[in-house]
DNA sequence: TCAAGCAACGAAAACGTTTTCGTGTTGACA
DNA sequence: TGTCAACACGAAAACGTTTTCGTTGCTTGA
């Protein structure tokens, strides 16, 4: 076993001092050639590589990432993540991981774990049960103490930081209307409890889309489902949901829902109903994930292009980091969606 | 903006030695009654919080794990993660990641980044073209360096670490028993080619199940598929590639694929064919991610429980890394598979 | 011959902790 | 009054770097 070697031995082997051989290292020409020759061989022979935790004390900043998500058995998370780690890693940062499960708690903790000097900034998507309980003294707390935070998807405006969304209300204004000129005359909503930020802007996408195109709204069109029916254990009770949607709504001939698992389940309540798809039922979903590409039909959905998310919040970060005058001057910045047209739709 | 207070601010604020802050802070008998009680005030007026990456160089560790794996974007990967940072956060650790995108050069640089006194130990999966190229020396190296590694799911036997793994072998033999059983006369395997370990595993599972039952394996029911075409890029050319497997095969009643994915394209093509499942056509898949469980048929599937294995992974690892005792014993632990019947087989 | 200047190197501080080992003061006791 | 223990605290080293600021010894020019 040969542990990692230090400075301190290079410099008790060659009998030279410890600053000498960190200079000849670094190529100081405070240093002759011949004792930088001799310390740069010997050092390559031991493979010495300078402890990044040292470094990070003495430089006051770790090159590191902290990552906060609810969770990451997610394709829309994961995405964001690769994204977050393609940037950072080619600006020579790494990424640390933490999830909150949902969990408030989790979130508090977890960032206190992170930012007693782990890590150089952060880049988080909010808990739910944060967003339900509207605390956010905990970002504004590791903000106030200089360190970065940029918040993707699940953001709240008040907070001062960079932000990188998805123009939610236009995506789903897109569906719609996707739908509308599609011929559907009966279009449900399936959402969630309005806490929940991006369900309530998609929501009111689906809003403005009929109005846009004079349609009255219906409240039984509008089905708001509890979020923990989003766990796969709580399948049967949202497929009950919906098939009393569709009990209540004889004409409905066309779908738009906030997630893909909610269009799916849809899918799939329709099929035992008897519905064709396209033909006498239309779906889109949204976040294209490996749901939407491979289910019977393809599902229509509307992409938030979770890697560009991810890429571009890691960009807007460590740009932050980086940069010489200490300016807050915050940016939001709106990813595009795409509506990408499957199956599911004429 | 108030930034991070340290010992020494509060030592000078205090009038007293940085000595005696900490110990007070830790509650030493050392220290009165009264000052303990003045520094504990203080600390915690000013929200006090010992500075991570100091601690770390003192103690020379730095409580985190590092994990690497080939990509994120994947459920079984994601679980894994998921798993691990369960048990590290529970245990105090963090965890940071690295991809290597398949890449040899990427999962040394990620590991080399790493291993400078970042981490304590590995959490890893190994990437395709290591496995192809069967250059390990990293792997070795970080070894020899006192940094202990765990790997899972893609191993290799000849290096002196914890493995984590399922019994592929032994999964895929239930699968195609199941097949066998239900009456199946002509079963295919969809895999990949052998240097993927556990393809190879997985087709020596299915190579066995036909023995036992006294089966000859004809080559044309066996279908290697060239790795590049797991990408989703190319999902038409394996589509044709099972397509040809179909048509060479008239009597085909069984599929046991490698993954989900293979398995949800087989259904495809076979969709396509008009081939009713599981009437006509019985399909296992293996990995039991998000697209079995809502794929039209859902799909019966090899379970490999990858929050287990994350779970498993990380004790193993932080166990080696709290046992006094620098003893080099190595377990391999094996978790087993679940066959979970669903809708595609009878 | 001497001051100046330069080349080559070393000492020490700093980053923020913890911990070991003093050290000074007090009080008790002989 | 002198000794010793107990008490309360401080100095300093250590973790591994980088960097500033000396400090040598030698050469050079007048």
């Amino acid at each position: 076993m040969k542990k990692k070697i230090t400075l301190k031995q290079i410099a008790r082997e060659l009998d030279v001092s410890i600053s000498t051989v960190s200079k000849a290292l670094r190529n100081s020409i405070e240093i002759s050639e011949d004792t930088r020759q001799k310390v740069q061989a010997f050092a390559k022979f031991y493979n010495y590589r300078p402890n990044n935790i040292a470094l990070s004390l003495k430089n006051r900043k770790t090159k590191t990432i902290g990552i906060i998500i609810p969770e990451i058995v997610h394709h829309f998370f994961s995405k964001v993540i690769s994204g977050i780690e393609a940037v950072a890693n080619k600006r020579g940062y790494n990424v640390i991981v933490g999830l909150s499960n949902e969990s408030f708690a989790k979130e508090v903790i977890n960032m206190e774990m992170l930012a007693n000097g782990s890590i150089d900034g952060f880049i988080l998507s909010i808990a739910k049960e944060t967003l339900q309980q509207q605390d956010y003294h905990h970002f504004t707390e590791t903000i106030s103490q200089g360190m970065p935070i940029v918040m993707f998807d699940r953001v709240v405006n008040d907070i001062k930081c960079d932000k990188v969304i998805v123009d939610d209300a236009q995506g789903a204004k897109k569906a719609v209307t996707k739908l509308i000129d599609n011929g559907c005359k009966n279009i449900a909503i399936i959402t969630t409890k309005d806490y929940v930020s991006v369900g309530k802007l998609r929501t009111q996408g689906y809003l403005d889309a009929l109005e846009a195109h004079k349609i009255n709204p219906k409240a039984s069109l509008v089905l708001k489902v509890d979020d923990e029916l989003l766990s796969e254990d709580h399948l049967d009770s949202l497929e009950k949901e919906i098939e009393h949607l569709f009990n209540k709504n004889k004409k409905l001939d066309g779908i738009f829902a906030v997630n893909e698992l909610y269009a799916i389940t849809a899918m799939k309540v329709a099929r035992k109903l008897g519905l064709k798809m396209p033909e006498d039922l239309q779906i889109i979903g949204f976040t294209d994930g490996v749901l939407s590409k491979h289910a019977v039909p393809t599902l229509t959905t509307v992409s938030q292009h979770g890697q560009k998310i991810g890429e571009k919040a890691a960009e807007l970060l460590i740009n932050n980091l980086e940069r010489e005058d200490e300016e807050d001057i915050y940016e939001t910045v709106i990813i595009e969606t795409e509506l990408i047209e499957r199956e599911s739709t004429k």
